[in-house]
DNA sequence: CTGTTAGCGCCTTCAA
DNA sequence: TTGAAGGCGCTAACAG
């Protein structure tokens, strides 16, 4: 069944024109009879014919691809941040490559050079070094999820989202609020850190001592972090979580300790990721897919060299309020 | 900064050898002596260079991509299968490329032909005519997630995983068990009508009449479904849904309205996404990523003419009993 | 064991 | 507006 695929001689044989033309209709490129434009079009058609990336890459030194680079697929956000990415892409008619790097230490290693016309990496958290390491493919490389001076980012505005969401918690009335984070070992992560920033710094506006709890990521963190929080002093009547993941594992913990969310404790995430909806989370909204979309254009645009190479994009955040935030109760009962 | 990639024809030079030779020792052909194939291969990895696919795919016919095609990346469940699906690709040193086709409507343009060695389709519930449209690609096609006699697939028991379900919940001792099944339009998906199957087959065999609900996919589906069921003349003590976003929608319009799971209804999803084990939810384990794994190994093997074109593999499916399942209150009460 | 030669399918000159 | 010729970077035959 797996018969030759026809090539471009095939095509122009069939139209009765030379290489060239077909080349040219194909293209786009100008210069083509109106009447043989279309004829050699129909005879593409009737041969499924699509024109090999791999040849006329060789020629042009393009490759019609990007290569998209994740630490995993599995998360639901890389997977979200993807999908925007792809679809930009496409408008471009870029093909998209994607490579799952389990740790960043073999990001060099990739087949990438002469591979791909760009490298998108997606929250990485690239140390410098390492993004030197992608330079060295010779293509254009644009993070989302970090932002690095001189070079093409897309990220979101972790500080002022995080920001936004404790003053959230504060205008509802709490002060013993705390925050929990991540920590790998003693790494934590760009992202986190400017979140944390966020946090103390409204913490510090309004005069408050922050309460901090930093747990390893991912919900199970989030059920650590509740241990650490019960069997403390005194309870916090809200929790901002770092992420949507870390409050779910909050979430957790709390249903399974008989707290009620919001009644006892209020619970804030951060991401907005799709179960947060199902679980009426109160979350900072960070649009993943936009974050990919934005990433996509914009290296589109610097392939086409429309944008320049060290453009910033910074995405707005904005809180979702759903039913797990709630004034604290010694406030309700008081003004009740 | 991006300089032009070096060549093989930099390698050869600064290896002092020549171009075949350079060739052979990246392809790890035999018949290079090993002192020059070590220096081949540090020439090469100082100029960092790698392999033009492109080139060498001119030569070949084979380009050292697979594309998987998806609905989308937005669900959790596309970006756990592409996770395996690109793992498995990788250790034949494949790389992977991503299509999301909105519908299955123009599956057929995708600049396919030539640009890829197989193609993977997840999910995407293709007829056979469309599966033709593919085949016309001239490539290997693998599908996931549905059974087609004469083609490479990989599924999983869709029948047997909501049949051990439902004797779950038989087990417990339900006898009220509602189905929450999916459906678009008037249209049934494959898998759909199989897991509905499972379920209504081990119904019939206690003795039972099936009491099934079908609203449009998704939690929102899940949704309505609790609202039809809360409006008819008895509640059901267990709710199966077909898949577990179903279940998260049925778990959010109980809560709200008050209902507690499992103390009043039991409930079960399907899929084990991420997400259940932070509800506690009871699901049916059905391993997406493996799914990918398995859809990539077969891939690779088929290019390499180790397995036949048309091999079945069908994985299992396993329960996972979490806290949303419990024995139907009347039983607990009689028994205690 | 190593080097030479001839394309793979296409795009880009240039000439007609 | 069209066609012919050359070469992109690499591999597969062959010679040596």
């Amino acid at each position: 069944m797996p018969k030759r695929p026809s090539s471009m001689r095939d095509v122009a044989r069939r139209a009765g024109v030379s290489l060239s033309t077909v080349s040219r209709v194909l293209r786009c490129a100008p210069g083509v009879a109106p009447e043989v434009r279309e004829r050699v079009r129909r005879s593409a058609d009737e041969l499924s014919y699509v024109v090999s990336r791999n040849a006329s890459g060789l020629v042009t030194g393009r490759t019609g691809r990007v290569a998209a680079v994740v630490p995993s697929l599995e998360p639901w956000f890389f997977g979200a941040v993807l999908s925007g990415v792809g679809e930009a892409l496409h408008r471009s008619d870029l093909d998209m490559l994607v490579y799952q790097v389990d740790v960043r230490d073999r990001a060099g290693s990739l087949p990438l050079p002469r591979n791909s016309d760009a490298v998108i990496t997606v929250a990485l958290d690239l140390a410098e070094e390492e993004c030197r390491l992608l330079d060295r493919v010779g293509v254009p490389l644009v993070l989302t999820g970090q932002r690095v001076p001189g070079r093409a980012c897309v990220f979101v505005d972790n500080r002022a989202g995080t920001a936004a969401a404790t003053r959230h918690l504060l205008n509802l009335g709490h002060t013993r609020i705390a925050y929990i984070g991540s920590r790998t070992g003693s790494h934590i992560s760009r992202s986190s850190r400017d979140r944390l920033a966020g946090h103390e710094s409204v913490m510090g506006e309004a005069g408050i001592r922050p309460w901090t709890v930093l747990k390893p990521s991912g919900y199970e963190g989030g059920e650590l972090a509740v241990g650490e929080l019960l069997s403390g002093q005194t309870l916090p009547t809200a929790v901002l979580a770092e992420s949507d993941d870390m409050a779910l594992g909050v979430h957790r913990a709390l249903r399974r300790s008989g707290i009620a969310i919001p009644d006892a404790i209020s619970l804030m995430g951060f991401g907005n990721r799709d179960v947060t909806e199902v679980l009426d989370l109160t979350t900072v909204d960070q649009v993943p897919r936009d974050i990919g979309v934005e990433a996509g254009l914009l290296t589109a645009d610097i392939l086409e060299e429309t944008r320049p190479f060290d453009t910033h994009v910074e995405l707005p955040t904005q809180i979702i309020p759903r039913r797990s935030t709630a004034a604290p109760k010694e406030t309700r009962e008081s003004s009740s």
